[in-house]
DNA sequence: TGATTTGGTTGATATGATCAACCAATAATC
DNA sequence: GATTATTGGTTGATCATATCAACCAAATCA
């Protein structure tokens, strides 16, 4: 396997954009796989729809703002989301007997379903890039990604 | 399959999702942190055309569909990031003399000044993200990197 | 009580991505 | 050489993702 890429030319921080470059395309052919495994046929649910299913699926009775701590993502984002898993009817929401404001979402009994399917299909995907790993290469994997994470986890510098 | 390891408290696959999911939050922020050391001010190029730029700096008087085979993307996707790019200055054009459909795309000056500009910004916010790495881990994960993403470049299955 | 914060909604808009239809030049075939 | 298929590119339509700002009402703080 002679991954010659390049005569390394300039310096050594490329190899950090090769970095950058691979979690880009990698994500992005995963991204295909996924479509690809789940959905032959027209998948009812987006991708984002299908995370946020999962998040109540983990977590019931949490509340849309849980959601958008957990993921980071914009609240209107969220809103939307849940919006539409409610009309298609895969999440259900109680009354927050602490806050009128809120309410408790847990997925349907056919959201739970829906999710049970689409987690076997993207376990399929998820398996095979990650063919040929063992168990000790997928935790380094696993801890180097989160190291970076955290990296990032903190104060937006200046913010 | 090597399933010799089926002690695990919940299921092996736990493991696997934890990845996606890590790749994905990771790849978000680390969108966000692009955008926080490139673009303070309002920068005038879209990731993907600063993407699409650095591909014709590396790879001067490459051609469209170079760029279409080289990222995967949509021919629509890059016609319309290179219209952009043209129209902005960034990238020049020279007919192809083998084909008269075809055009050869270049840098402008102010497309490698910006291109440069870029380039250390991201280079910063990827250092961040990088930070307590070593060279070892930095190989290593790069070698993970790529090591996924070849299992999925094959054949797309049954299709 | 009034001021502020918090949970959620909505509108506007930019970006990313995909599919299909199409044109013109080229390559392949007979 | 005429016919056909392929290739490089363009355009339109449409969907998914994302962000920002304005806003409402319930909750909390002072």
């Amino acid at each position: 396997m002679s991954t010659k890429t390049e005569i390394t030319t300039t310096s050594a921080g490329d190899l950090e954009d090769e970095v950058l470059e691979n979690l880009q395309a990698l994500l992005f052919s995963l991204k295909g796989q996924l479509r690809h495994s789940l959905g032959e046929e027209p998948l009812a649910l987006a991708p984002m729809e299908v995370r946020a299913l999962q998040f109540f699926v983990r977590h019931p009775e949490a509340s849309q703002s849980d959601l958008v701590q957990h993921s980071g993502r914009d609240k209107a984002q969220i809103a939307r989301l849940i919006k539409s898993l409610l009309a298609s009817g895969h999440l259900q929401a109680s009354p927050d007997p602490e806050d009128r404001r809120s309410q408790r979402l847990s997925p349907t009994p056919s959201g739970l379903a829906l999710h049970r399917q689409l987690h076997q299909a993207r376990r399929q995907a998820l398996a095979r890039s990650l063919n040929g790993l063992d168990a000790d290469e997928l935790g380094q994997l696993l801890g180097l990604l989160k190291r970076l994470r955290s990296n990032l986890a903190g104060p937006a510098s200046s913010a």
